[in-house]
DNA sequence: AAGGCGGGCAACCGCTCGAGA
DNA sequence: ATCTCGAGCGGTTGCCCGCCT
């Protein structure tokens, strides 16, 4: 007897978003900038301007729908393809403090959408970390992380079970062939977009931030959009431990302000950094310290079957 | 070559939270 | 203080694609 579902009413579409319905929302979102998904497909009512009836006719998703597509494949600066190692051990360790508290775990990788954290974890995660649990009983003790030392992690599963991560991500950078994974697709029909509609004068550029780099600078390549950073190459190389480790001095509230502000992560982390449990300052601490950087490595380079892995799942 | 099967992932559903009235 | 509603989150589903027989 719950609420109905937010796409119950008629002449909602559903299921796999197409190229157009994609440019539609991009194009949307660039000139209203993300939120207030609420009024994306409303706002085709009579009080938009003519040139915006025309940009959102056929785009009736609900909001949900619009949100989602944002945030968990069009907004700029995700990184497709396959984690690496340091990815593995982060979302390994993220999710032995956390839980499965996905969009946490993504605020720590602004790279990364929960949902794909999420999917990594059900389909790669968790069975290697099953597979070394079934094949090792070595006792825990010895690798306690200190950082539950400090007595208030009552609960906390051991921090051994990011050992289990034992292998490098064998995977190479190829793209899905997929239209839904394939920026380059979408960045060339944007591109094409822009070259064959309305004679409107083209919207402002839109920023994003090369995430993982030296100084936060936007970077605009594509006058309406720029995806360089998803598609594997340049700022999608950088892993994402090296995000926080090249920004360990600043204060997190500074790290997140400057790359959250897409898509929700960064509220996400804001309330992290001031209200929940665990004490994210010791985490924080933790996965930005350089120590920490090393033995994270360390424990990636461990050979399957040398650490013990008690499971909660 | 064709059908079956399983894995991976995009998207949906239902719930909770929080802001505003 | 209470109610309403939008935003966001996590669990789950279902489709697509590649591999195997």
């Amino acid at each position: 007897m719950g609420r109905p579902p937010c796409c119950d009413k008629e002449g909602i579409k559903k299921g796999p978003w197409t190229p157009e319905e994609d440019i539609i929302l991009v194009s949307y979102i660039q000139e209203h900038g993300p939120g207030n998904w609420r009024s994306v497909p409303i706002n085709t009512d009579e009080s938009m301007a003519i040139d915006e009836l025309k940009l959102h006719a056929g785009l009736m998703r609900c909001s949900k729908s619009c949100r989602l597509r944002w945030t968990n494949y069009l907004r700029p600066g995700i990184k497709r393809g396959n984690f690496t190692a340091h990815e593995e051990g982060m979302i390994v360790h993220l999710q032995s403090l956390l839980g499965n508290r996905w969009a946490a775990i993504a605020s720590y990788l602004p790279q990364r959408t929960d949902n794909d954290i999420k999917n990594y974890w059900n389909t790669h995660l968790k069975k290697k970390l099953a597979v070394a649990n079934s094949t090792n009983s070595i006792s825990s003790g010895n690798n306690r992380h200190p950082i539950f030392a400090t007595g208030s992690s009552n609960n906390q599963p051991e921090i051994t079970q990011m050992a289990a991560i034992a292998r490098r991500s064998p995977f190479a950078d190829c793209p899905s062939s997929s239209y839904a994974s394939s920026m380059d697709n979408i960045s060339k029909l944007l591109d094409g977009f822009m070259k064959t509609t309305s004679p409107s004068p083209p919207p402002p550029p839109l920023q994003h931030y090369d995430v993982g780099y030296d100084d936060v600078k936007p970077a605009v390549e594509n006058p309406l959009m720029s995806f360089d950073c998803m598609s594997g190459t340049g700022g999608g190389e950088m892993d994402c431990f090296d995000v926080y480790h090249h920004h360990q001095q600043q204060p997190a509230s500074s790290f997140m302000d400057q790359y959250g502000g897409y898509g929700g992560y960064g509220e996400e982390s804001k309330k992290m950094m001031n209200h929940q449990a665990p004490p994210l300052s010791s985490i924080e601490k933790w996965l930005f310290d350089e120590a920490a950087a090393e033995q994270v490595a360390d424990l990636m380079d461990l050979s399957d079957g040398c650490c013990s892995v008690p499971m909660m799942f």
